[in-house]
DNA sequence: ATAGGGTTAG
């Protein structure tokens, strides 16, 4: 029965391989079988197709690969082309297994071949799917349009895009499919890919016919390169947005650092009655992270849970919103959203550690990572980023040194270059400058920005011009334009009293024209208005309330032994100066206008795009004494909690 | 067969 199956499916003299082709399935012209037979065996192959449909694992592929072999289909390109198909799906390489099946085809129909080439274009190498592509048409066997998208698929970088170039050029040339949409789409993701944007713009704008899919392609490359005036001036002229391609917008605007037009798109795409799943959430939720404000924190909360996607039950969504919530300066939540969800994932622990870490809970943190080694969820780079930081902030310098130690020993994490940084940072800020400067002599990588940046900052932090010569030095080779670094070795001197030295810098940075990011903070009023101060700006319209605020705080700051840190002024000026200069600093107005604008209890968050000053920082402390409040504030690096006049940073940061 | 997603760094 067995061996009278097979002779049917694959006779001894095929049929002429251009008519085969044509039809697509070389078994459906055999004259000589009964139109039941055929049917039945229509119906087995549909039906073993289906059942690899539903395979996720090599050992159920292979388990219907023996029933196919059984029911003497192990001939059958129809059957055997999915079967290669499924196996690409679950990443098993092309060499040995799927190779042999495809050998042990004796009449291979373009679908077989595609398959195997698909395989190979996925994987790699890109060469051997050419070869195999090669192979095809010489035996006269003409691609589908599958065959050039499969291709496509694997042309990604530099080699790449030259053979996509090719079958751009010439393939086009040969047949149907130089009209077919699924080519063109493919194509505008190779030159995207490749980096030739341009290229696949060409593509986009001569394509007789257009799907959401084409301009969503677009609009996504265009974000990617950061430049979303193109993306938007595109989503503008699409004429039917559905879900993803608003999706692109919201997240687009969110990785491009613009969280207030992330937040808009999302309202307008509410208003139009677009349907929201958990993808557009994420990306709502990462422009709230960055907004750091607590009403719009709870504000996604809610509209996640109210579309069905809570936390609970949905890894990702959960993960996004523990980083939301540690970035809102509320760790409290965020741990509560860790403990209700039921899978949790390396990036919802990574988020987690991470998220203690920047709030200075290093024990917590800590304990966190001993736990999840002990579940099945593997630390990865990012988690031990996360567990260094947390070392660093609370200056745990041995714990830190045995966690580096072990990540690779024990949890196969190689330290990367930021893990380096990371270290240099621990050292560093712990006041063991020289340690730090032989790491990175030892480092067995090339030390980057972040590396010697981390030195930097902790020569400004414990007064060490010398070496902080030399970690700038390297630092204005490979970034001439960063302001932030000048700034620093500008500091560094000031606070050692080296006037000249400052002038000399500054003077540099006037020769090369940089600009000083300036110092802002804002806080939230009622319900999600952001009021933003800049150091020294006086145009609030209540600024005359603030600046009699401050003044009204410091008189009785000083009572309790407060008095101006002046080296927080990196400018050669008279004390007075230097004085009516530190009160204008951004988080000290918006601290002024918090205490105003709130009721006596409430905590004043307050949000800051660089680093608190020494000046700040004591201020804060002794401000959180005398008003009882508690007030949270985020930098550039991590939370402060400044509560009964003591900051949860234990002054150290 | 083709489009959208979460953690890090001085």
């Amino acid at each position: 029965m067995v061996s009278l199956a097979r002779k049917l499916i694959a006779p001894r003299n095929p049929i002429p391989r251009s008519i085969s082709y044509e039809l697509g399935n070389p078994e459906a012209s055999q004259p000589f079988v009964p139109f039941s037979r055929l049917q039945e065996t229509k119906l087995l192959e549909s039906h073993l197709v289906s059942l690899l449909d539903n395979c996720s694992s090599l050992i159920q592929i292979k388990q219907v690969h023996a029933h196919v072999i059984r029911r003497g289909l192990d001939q059958c390109c129809y059957v055997l082309a999915k079967l290669l198909r499924m196996l690409t799906k679950i990443n098993v390489q092309m060499d040995p297994y799927p190779r042999l099946v495809f050998h042990q085809v004796e009449y291979r129909n373009p679908f077989l071949w595609t398959a195997l080439i698909r395989g190979y274009s996925i994987q790699g190498p890109l060469s051997e799917a050419v070869r195999l592509y090669n192979g095809m048409r010489m035996e006269s066997i003409s691609p589908v349009s599958f065959t050039l998208t499969a291709l496509l698929k694997g042309c990604s970088d530099e080699l790449g895009l030259n053979l996509g170039k090719q079958i751009h050029c010439q393939g086009i040339k040969l047949g149907g499919f130089c009209k077919d949409l699924f080519v063109h789409n493919i194509l505008i993701d190779m030159y995207v890919k490749c980096g030739w944007l341009d290229c696949g713009r060409k593509v986009f704008d001569e394509m007789s016919e257009r799907d959401v899919i084409s301009w969503t392609s677009l609009i996504v490359a265009y974000s990617k390169t950061g430049d979303m005036v193109a993306a938007a001036e595109l989503f503008e002229r699409l004429p039917v947005k559905d879900l993803v391609a608003w999706t692109a917008m919201v997240s687009g605007f969110a990785q491009n650092a613009k969280p207030r037009e992330a937040l808009e798109f999302f309202n307008r795409m509410q208003c139009g009655g677009v349907e929201t799943d958990e993808v557009t959430l994420i990306g709502v939720i990462s422009a709230c992270a960055q907004l750091g404000t607590a009403k719009y924190a709870n504000w996604v909360h809610d509209v996640a849970e109210g579309y069905g996607f809570g936390p609970a039950n949905h890894v990702m969504v959960g993960s996004a919103l523990i980083d939301m919530y540690s970035k809102c300066g509320n760790v409290e939540e965020a741990y509560k959203v860790f403990e209700n969800m039921k899978e949790k994932n390396v990036f919802s622990y990574s988020s987690m550690i991470v998220g203690f870490a920047m709030h200075g809970c290093a024990s917590a943190a800590l304990d966190l990572f001993d736990e999840m080694v002990k579940t099945e969820v593997k630390p990865n780079k990012v988690t031990f980023i996360g567990v260094l930081m947390a070392c660093t902030h609370v200056g745990l310098v041995e714990r830190g040194r045995h966690l580096f130690d072990m990540m690779e020993k024990h949890y196969g994490v190689e330290p990367s270059v930021e893990h380096y940084a990371c270290m240099i940072d621990l050292l560093g800020r712990a006041g063991q400058l020289e340690e730090a400067l032989q790491l990175i002599k030892a480092m067995p990588i090339e030390p980057n920005s972040g590396v010697w940046g981390a030195l930097l900052g902790a020569c400004r932090i414990h007064g060490n011009p010398e070496i902080a010569q030399v970690a700038a030095s390297r630092l204005f080779e490979l970034e001439p334009d960063s302001i932030g670094n000048y700034v620093l070795l500008a500091n560094t001197y000031a606070s050692a009293g080296r006037w000249e030295d400052v002038l000399g810098i500054r003077k540099l940075i006037k020769q090369k024209l940089l600009r000083k990011d300036p110092s802002r903070s804002w806080i939230e009023g009622k319900v999600g208005v952001i009021h933003e101060f800049y150091a020294g700006d006086m145009t609030h319209p209540k600024s005359k309330e603030i600046k009699e605020a401050l003044e009204d705080l410091v008189g009785r700051l000083k009572t309790h032994g407060y008095e101006p840190n002046l080296s927080s002024v990196p400018y050669d000026l008279s004390e007075e100066n230097k004085k009516r200069i530190l009160l204008t600093h951004s988080e000290k107005l918006a601290l002024a206008y918090g205490l105003l604008i709130t009721d006596n209890e409430s905590t004043i968050r307050i949000m800051k795009n660089l680093r608190i000053c020494e000046d700040c920082h004591s201020f804060m402390c002794g401000a959180s004494q005398i008003t009882g409040r508690e007030i949270i504030i985020r930098d550039n690096k991590r939370f402060h909690h400044f509560r009964n006049g003591v900051c949860s940073c234990g002054n150290f940061w």
